[in-house]
DNA sequence: TTCTGTGTGTAGTAGGTAGTACGCGCTACC
DNA sequence: GGTAGCGCGTACTACCTACTACACACAGAA
């Protein structure tokens, strides 16, 4: 799904019982033009930057990182961790590109309980 | 390291053994002008796009995501894997951020030879 | 019927990205 | 003493990013 397109459907779902979920009044919360979310939203425009997209999030109450992807961004912190041991990192991704959801989540877990 | 004094400094040590190391032979078989090298290497100007980067790291023997790291850049190709599942390689990424390589390693191997 | 709110069309802007093009002065060689 | 190669200075360009500003037409409520 775009970006543009599923601001809009989040946005519009919320809108059915919260009147101020306008694209005005999400505009005027997020901090910027109206004329610039209905761009956003209809893809005339490229999504914005990330520290708007993050603004959107939160306003929407959506994942910032599953936010970004849509737009075709990866979130800058994750950036930097790849970039401080690129080699490393870019070893393990492309390891990890084609294994399902569940072994990785396993990885995640097993470092998170610190028993690997 | 800085992106350019590196550059510099790996080209110039082929330079030692071979006369074909010039900013300007390189700047040629990588395909760029050599004004625009000489920029690079004493970062007047930001770093180079990304297959730019790829063709010089290609031309010195360079790891190109190490490369691209210096850059502030991370490959496209790894992005692109992020971006698929985006809240999975969030979690993994962020949880290993302060992780040792060589446990990082482990994970690597242990998913390269399947005994997962 | 006027007024408010809503989404959108159009125009414009400041700054960044990713370079090219040309010319200069210096050094080393033959 | 010309000339070949070298690195660098300056100027310029086209396109992209990330927006703002203002005006318009329409729908529903008072």
């Amino acid at each position: 799904m775009p970006f543009g397109s599923h601001l809009r459907e989040v946005r519009e779902r919320r809108l059915r019982d919260d009147r101020s979920y306008s694209q005005r009044q999400v505009a005027l919360r997020v901090g910027v033009e109206p004329a610039y979310l209905s761009k956003i939203e209809r893809e005339v425009t490229p999504p914005p930057s990330e520290s708007t997209i993050r603004r959107i999030a939160e306003e929407l109450g959506q994942d910032p990182d599953v936010l970004l992807a849509m737009a075709g961004k990866v979130s800058s912190d994750l950036a930097k961790i790849i970039i401080r041991r690129p080699h490393l990192f870019a070893n393990l991704l492309r390891e990890l590109r084609a294994v399902p959801d569940d072994a990785v989540l396993r990885i995640v877990r097993e470092v998170r309980d610190g028993d690997w």
